[in-house]
DNA sequence: CTTATTTTTTAGATTAATCTAAAAAATAAA
DNA sequence: TTTATTTTTTAGATTAATCTAAAAAATAAG
């Protein structure tokens, strides 16, 4: 169990893990490339690698899927690095908006003992500062179904349950609109020259956001 | 200021900084290939950067010591590492034996407000649950004068509270025989044969400790 | 169904950290 | 104060991760 691979392996395999969404599983070297900000030549070599040890499965010029042994690394990477946000935020009072690079840096950190005292100092968290759901210690995940609110119809309701984007700049606008998690909406307005909609935030105000946040925004239905 | 190092040069300071104690200033070669678990060799290319990088003065054949950066890079790492060790134990719950190893690889997460906000959470605690004084975040450490049992004489009565060995085995004996952190001694005798000392444990219970074990216990008088 | 473009891989180098074996310097012993 | 021993450094290799430039394969366009 919990076979150790070197801090840059497993920046590989949740590349690679966060590019196998849904309906697209098979991964390209170009994908993984901008991921890591590496360049192409240098994910190739990585992939031999990553497939030698079975973490992969790998073929030449046709892209790559993680191994079950590959997807139970990177899930347990993602666990790590949202309980370690959950830590940031709620103990150590940092902004949403501030936890994701050091998150970044403490999610390499090994011991299993370490992660399951942290998830149940937490409260054994659902959901990260973003609303990503953590995987328990068996590595499932409980997902809620989400949909964006560029997604969403006139006169439709939900309730903000996470985003789709974690820069700093993005989060702190998201903030100053009102528009964190848990906030209820209800779609007034589409407008179709530019895509923006407008919406009623927790029964009251009213808000007019662009497209591009609109797709950023998850709500629950 | 904050310069950044590697993982690996990082140890390195840490080792030169912990060899250089009080009257052993200058660090040779061969101390910090056994300090860092490598060869003569390694030690000698390494320590050639770190002086061109001026972390250490460094003259061939002559041995090293920290220069003024060198030496706060160092104790920043020191301070990383035992308010790392206060939070597994006293907010996760783990021994003061199990958390030396996690702790060498939380000393190198680099953020500044990460550690500031850690200090001010676990309430700015100032020795780690080794007894090993923790550096403020200017650097400062305040050493209480501390003696090992083994240089006590006859009669004298102190307060155990510190070691100098962090070995989960000693570590688990220490706390095996009552003589943690806190516990109140006094030297009944002083035994010639073999350097083992009796002792009055809290006041009541005796108990004879050997020369090796009575070297690695650090008494407040 | 060729030709052009894009993507991916190979080949050959580079950097950081390490090693072994041999040479050089410092220290200890005779 | 020579000789022997120990310590330290140099020389030359190795491994992991990366790069650029060129070749090969796959895909798209004409």
């Amino acid at each position: 169990m919990s076979n150790t691979h070197s801090f840059t392996e497993e920046n590989y395999l949740k590349a690679i893990y966060h590019l196998s969404t849904g309906n697209n599983s098979v991964v390209s070297t170009n994908q993984i490339a901008e991921m890591t900000n590496t360049k192409a030549a240098s994910v190739t070599d990585m992939l031999k690698k990553l497939a030698e040890k079975n973490l992969i499965n790998y073929i030449k010029y046709q892209g790559v899927t993680l191994t079950d042994t590959g997807k139970n690394a990177a899930v347990n990477i993602v666990r790590k690095h949202r309980l370690w946000e959950v830590f940031l935020v709620e103990k150590l009072g940092f902004k949403w908006d501030e936890v994701h690079d050091i998150a970044e840096e403490l999610e390499h950190i090994n011991s299993e003992s370490l992660i399951n005292r942290l998830d149940d100092f937490l409260g054994n968290p659902a959901a990260d500062p973003h609303g990503d759901p953590i995987p328990d210690r068996s590595g499932t995940i409980h997902q809620k179904k989400l949909v964006r609110i560029s997604d969403m119809y006139q006169d439709q309701s939900g309730m903000i349950s996470g985003v789709s984007e974690y820069s700093s700049i993005f989060l702190k606008l998201v903030e100053k609109m009102g528009l964190t998690l848990g906030t209820k909406i209800l779609i007034t307005e589409l407008i179709e020259f530019d895509g923006s909609i407008t919406l009623i935030v927790n029964g009251n105000s009213d808000r007019t956001i662009s497209r591009e946040v609109a797709k950023n925004i998850l709500v629950m239905l």
